[in-house]
DNA sequence: AATGAATGAGCCTTCATTCAT
DNA sequence: TATGAATGAAGGCTCATTCAT
């Protein structure tokens, strides 16, 4: 009658060591990182924190297997019977927000591709690739109508990750050339007029 | 006249130990890598290598010090004089051809940056900043003459930044998306044509 | 009237555990044991075993306390007064049958000595050696009457041991010898006819 | 041409390791030895230690791959076509001399087979069976020959194994009965007696 | 110029034990 | 009684660095 799921102290004290393991997995990578600095981020002890997860490895996993969902979203809730250009430009701000809400996911996804994806390769040539496909179809058919500008609907996807991922993982040169307190509005601007040329059908 | 610089043999090692340095920091992180497999792929022993090296950290430093310059290359040959969209488009080619013919230099870049800069910080409020103001102020006064679109021109930079290096850096999932065995040359002519349509002064 | 000694409850936790240690600490050794494994199979949690035994070491000495007397009940039974062929083959035959109906006590046993008794060496050079003196008396005074072959008792007895346990003891080599199906029944005919012909006086 | 094997100082210190581990090993189990301990006694630091095996794993192997053989050399010394009652009795001489010799391989080799064999189960199978098996069939034809009394050949060697291992493992315990200073002669003429007994055709 | 040998510091993990409930 | 939570102490192993040759 009373089936327990985790307790209230096992759900925090989880979420706590994942925010935790977040921020260092995100600055250090995976080898860089250490339990000891996640355990003390999240205020308990290194032992305790293995209480809560059987290994380095498996917080790392608990944080990823989230992860590519989160980062997809976006892209996902693009609509195929919507008005293709709003539909692009929705996406291109949606991804560019949750880049800047996000950026500690979005190092840890960048140090994840960048060694290789060891942990979450086959979910790129899975799930990834299907969802890219599928979306992929949907902007062809809009190039076809002419209701955008015909481009390759793939590499059009990559340049939104390229571009929005770009602020969150490469902050620290970004803040070097725009100063230290740009409050990065211009680079909103400056994505939906790229976007917005890119795409626009020729008159 | 026997004013002995570094022997032949000598740069010819920290040549070797500097090219499996940069495969395996490129690979691994800092952290990842270590001396073993560095000094096994130079194919000297690790006590050797910190014969020509005080340190693993020097080996990192020895990387990033002359990688700057490399990087920046394409975009210090922009001519103020020049025509101004063949010069741009000029640049992104050299950028995007630099990251298709170095992509591990890139990973070792994109890792610097990714951890916070830790090491060439200070070159990039530095020497970075100076040359992108510099440029900035350029494409600025095309942009005022008219010559093409009105666009931020940090954000231009960063832009191709973003695009071109994405190629390099996230490659495993570019994969995943465009398959195995793409040439990549998609990629070419799609951001040739992006920027080609960003600049393009209004009709 | 109401004094309560140990409740049933107690009594059932703690035969429980020890069956469960038992198994344990003869498959794995004193250090090879964990809590946790000992708890598991006892069907209760780490803190609550520790509720009935203080700690490990208690739990082990619980075990080894009962054990001697268990062990050396074969040899007690050997009656002065007895037929000395008689006495001598029935102890022969109680202690292969108690090693065999109690392998797990055997290898308890057996890896406490092999580590050299540090638990149990006392009572070893206590009660154990003066129940050898006085046994070995009765044999020596059989020897005496020439109703058995003149045989060292105290080397005697030892050799009933080392036949007995061998094979609880050593029963992965004995399977691999005899095939894994053996019923062990030729060991009880060769032990009977090995000590028959040890002890029968000369014709 | 100058083909080098391992340095002498390799082999000193692999010997130097190996003793000192067949000490820990044998008086404290597998799980029980710490590598702090062995390298303690050996003289060196944990690191190194672990410079000249690669785990504490190996150690323990390099300890038992050789210890079968050494084990069954008196076996295997048994001549088919030797005289039947010397060569047997020879046997047990030769293996209560080796027990006694290296006690600490037999309790190196009696850990191992009481914890089940993990290590060296496939060689028990394997060679141990094959020897056994061959040598019994020699034992059995000078039983049907009449040249010794019928017994089962395998139990006999069981027996011998038992009887001349138990001196060396169960040291504690036979000194506790036998007195701390007893020579263990009385050990050898009681073997040979009863072996002789046992053996020996009837009238 | 090169390497075998050595080590201190640190890392992940295990485990007996304690604490609070 | 019973258990979820916590921890200190240790254990095996890695690695950058040093030393001696």
């Amino acid at each position: 009658m009373t089936e327990t799921g985790p307790s209230r102290i096992q759900s925090e004290k989880r979420a706590a060591i994942l925010g935790a393991a977040l921020e260092v997995f995100a600055a250090e990578g995976f080898r860089g990182a250490t339990l000891d600095r996640i355990a003390g981020e999240a205020g308990l002890s290194k032992p305790n924190l293995l209480y809560y997860f059987p290994s380095k490895e498996e917080v790392h996993e608990a944080l990823l297997s989230g992860l590519l969902d989160l980062w997809l979203a976006p892209l996902r809730r693009i609509d195929p019977d919507g008005e293709p250009m709003a539909e692009l430009l929705g996406y291109v701000r949606r991804k560019l927000a949750l880049s800047r809400s996000h950026p500690r996911e979005s190092r840890l996804f960048a140090n994840e591709i960048l060694q290789g994806a060891p942990r979450i390769g086959p979910t790129l040539s899975g799930a990834l690739r299907d969802l890219v496909e599928e979306k992929a179809q949907a902007i062809a058919a809009w190039a076809e109508t002419g209701a955008i500008a015909p481009v390759d609907p793939r590499h059009l996807i990559i340049s939104v990750w390229a571009l929005t991922q770009h602020y969150a993982d490469f902050d620290v040169q970004v803040r070097a050339v725009l100063g230290r307190d740009d409050p990065l509005d211009g680079a909103e601007a400056h994505l939906e007029m790229l976007f917005e040329r890119l795409l626009a059908p020729r008159a």
